[in-house]
DNA sequence: AATGACCTTTTCACTCAGTGAAAAACGTTC
DNA sequence: GAACGTTTTTCACTGAGTGAAAAGGTCATT
């Protein structure tokens, strides 16, 4: 069934803005279609995108399978390796996570703040069948997830407020969905210095974080995730922090040389 | 005097053609850059970047930093992960690379061909101050590389002929540089079942490396690398083939049922 | 083989979105 | 304070981009 009509973008604004819909049309649930459904999808005429997704497909940001159907090229790829959340966080974080990695031999996370949600910037897992919902790139609440809560617990209180002041969608049984309960919660993650979280966004897990500190500002998180409610994750706290840490520190480092590899 | 109208680049000739390019003016090298550095990369007039930029911006694929500066944006980097490359390859490998990297505890690396070249796709290492040359994203050469070689070995025919067709470029003193000693090279790599590559492409780095076989056609490799020249890699040979042999089941498992998790 | 459903590709007259030189407005460094 | 490099704004002009419609493919179903 389609009821689709997320983009109802009737306004039709500039070339670019419409190559970008094309571009923008492919999703994590979709994230390869034909050319008459990448139209539908980006709200244009086929004959439009017919164009754009043909440049778009020269210039290798999109390419097309063997059946004719569109995805996202391999220049996408290279260039979103580029972008700063990566080239710069994940670089540098990687040993630290790495090293918690082999200490706990759990699931362990990395997220940065974008917007108003967290986005997984890495994920190291000896889960085979891992659930999707801690894909990297995706976007997930920063109330309902332990990651999440490290990052909000330590920023601005203007930046709070706004967040709980926005409806607070309830994922389980466990998730806080009132501001209220939710600042409760967060001045307690400041108290001990990470965050708690069970079954709040999946039921089946459970996590601990803690944020990364970069000059005084909360940069990301570090998390240990674990699905089948190991209830004594807490014994890693002191690796955690550690990691924690340390990634802030080589960060400050690194940004007060300007490159001292 | 006279510096009045150098214009370089030949003119891009569609929007979207302009649009990629002030994408396709940031590179490794240079990841972030002023509007002006932008517009003389790109080739394009100031004013018209200046909008184009601003619409990317827009869409968040180019981000400015607090200085105004200009690089790619969240979106981009999001869209990237959206790739076949990356999407499925690199989430099913992972558990099998970080037992390796527990094992062995060097930087272990996952590779896939593409085109000409080899790309890696991940890189686990604990390695602060790693090189630069195995980026994630970067391309490497198939014949100077052990990923490479583990890749090429096992190809068709076919495309080895090509390769070693082509001009081989020498980056050291060991660098294989002449058809035969490549095929020769290839031969031994299929006798014994894996790559070993001393100082091939980087002075002072030695790795060893396995190809990844899915239904009897190779899809990547897995490699070990070391960059204080350890003459005992070797030792890591048969936990590599088992990450190798390990990470081509379950690939094929994923083939058989459309999909199982 | 004829039908219909859905897809991709081409065409073409119209017009409005995109253009870029030039000038204004900053922010530096000497 | 002037000389330089930057970013931003303005604006008259015009060809690049548009999209409806028609033509051409491909694949089921009858």
């Amino acid at each position: 069934m389609s009821n689709v009509a997320q983009f109802p973008k009737s306004t039709a604004k500039s070339v670019t803005a419409r190559a970008l819909a094309v571009l923008g049309a492919l999703s994590a649930q979709e994230p390869s279609m034909t050319l008459s459904q990448l139209a539908r999808v980006a709200g244009l005429p086929v004959a439009t995108v017919y164009r754009l997704a043909g440049e778009l497909e020269e210039g290798r940001f999109l390419q097309r399978d063997a059946a004719g159907r569109y995805s996202l090229g391999v220049r996408m790829w290279e260039m979103g390796l580029l972008t700063p959340v990566h080239g710069h966080m994940r670089e540098v974080a990687m040993p630290f996570l790495l090293n918690l990695q082999y200490e706990c031999r759990e699931t362990v996370q990395l997220a940065v703040c974008d917007g108003v949600d967290a986005v997984y910037i890495e994920k190291l897992t000896l889960d085979t069948k891992t659930p999707v919902q801690s894909r990297i790139g995706a976007r997930i609440p920063l109330h309902a997830t332990a990651v999440g809560q490290a990052i909000l617990a330590v920023s601005d209180q203007s930046f709070i407020d706004v967040i709980s002041g926005m409806p607070l969608p309830r994922f389980t049984d466990n998730t806080v969905t009132t501001p209220r309960a939710l600042n409760k919660l967060l001045e307690q993650v400041r108290d001990q210095g990470f965050a708690h979280s069970t079954e709040e966004y999946v039921a089946g897990s459970t996590a601990i974080a803690a944020p990364v500190m970069v000059n005084g500002k909360v940069e990301a998180a570090i998390g240990i995730v674990n699905y089948e409610l190991r209830d004594d994750l807490e014994i890693y706290v002191p690796q955690m922090l550690e990691a924690a840490a340390g990634l802030g520190h080589r960060l400050e480092e690194l940004a007060a040389n300007p490159e001292s590899h």
